[in-house]
DNA sequence: TGTTTTTATGTGACTTGTCATATACTCGCT
DNA sequence: AGCGAGTATATGACAAGTCACATAAAAACA
């Protein structure tokens, strides 16, 4: 399971809590490339205990509820480690937006170009949000590790979510054009 | 769900068997863009069913198990109608491949290389398929249903994948660039 | 003073997607 | 004669992911 690697991973830079993990690794440091839901991270921290690869201790804390700490344990990184080694899958890309352009042949123009810019928007602001936060959390974090050869392997991921989103950009400017220039009116061979 | 408006959308073609969906639907029009199990497509039929989006009728043929024809309802079109006028959601940007990589400063350079030439190869394949198969299946599609319209939307759907396809190659070609030119060395801060 | 945000962990119910397996017949190949 | 590939449907068991809710208190803010 991938999500279970990514937990060892993010555990392997040093303990933390579900909460930690869920907002600053998976929301904020990853969250272009993997999202995960809170409920499942902390339900994968108990599975990833119970097999051994992690361990927690309860950090009591005055009136706040405890901070449950996990770290990875040796068998933990041995696990990340033939992770790592072993190739990766390939993304199958479902992509729920293509889908519904797929079949929007049905509708006119006009809702078209509203649903190609509307979809043109959204990246816009991924790549916005790549430009600024993303960039600036790998900075801040490699200021602050001194991990410069992980620094340099998260830019070069964070490179794939910009070169994409830009690539997507175009394209949807080239539909919008084409779109404009003029599509074939519709059949009405449905039904 | 995303799965039942598209197979609601295969089914406003005409009628199909569960096969024809898994198949020549899914596995070969849609297949870059949405995947589904074959499992996933006759319960979702079922379901369908039940709730009055489509209907099925059994066609017996000698020897062969029947073909289980289902065909959308006038209530199937009105939910597939209402779910393209609805404006569609943004992907959320799952990629295992970025994930694992995300974690592979630990590996040394020509791990990362092998890693990333893997990668390369892969979607160097997707790319020849979707320049070849799913080209042609569309203009095949097209020429013998003379949907013009619906066929250039699929072609622009496409173009989709083409263009992320070839950003994500260009991509893969810099980063492999980067390190041979030399990636900082890792440090050994890990625990 | 009161309200929202942030920190922090958890559970129950559910949906979605995957894997393996079973059945059963036809057609073409060797 | 036998085998694999293609056509066709279905179920059981699971894994993965989502949504909503419950608790609890400090800190920031208006």
């Amino acid at each position: 399971m991938a999500l279970e690697h990514a937990i060892l991973g993010f555990l392997s830079g040093g303990p933390m809590t579900g909460y930690d993990l869920k907002t600053r690794c998976f929301d904020d440091a990853a969250g272009h490339l993997w999202t995960a839901d809170q409920a499942q991270v902390y339900r994968t921290l108990e599975r990833l205990e119970s097999r051994g690869l992690a361990r927690s201790k309860l950090v009591p804390q005055r009136g706040k509820p405890d901070r449950k700490l996990h770290t990875i344990t040796p068998r933990g990184r041995d696990a990340l480690a033939e992770w790592l080694r072993r190739p990766a899958e390939l993304a199958p890309s479902r992509d729920p937006f293509l889908l519904h352009l797929f079949f929007s042949g049905a509708l006119p123009d006009d809702a078209l170009l509203e649903l190609l810019a509307h979809a043109r928007e959204g990246h816009q602001l991924r790549l916005e949000h790549l430009r600024t936060d993303v960039t600036r959390d790998i900075d801040e974090w490699v200021t602050s590790t001194g991990r410069l050869r992980d620094g340099e392997v998260r830019r070069l991921a964070l490179g794939a979510s910009l070169a994409v989103t830009r690539a997507t950009i175009d394209w949807l400017d080239d539909c919008i054009d084409r779109v404009r220039r003029g599509l074939p009116p519709a059949q009405d061979g449905g039904a």
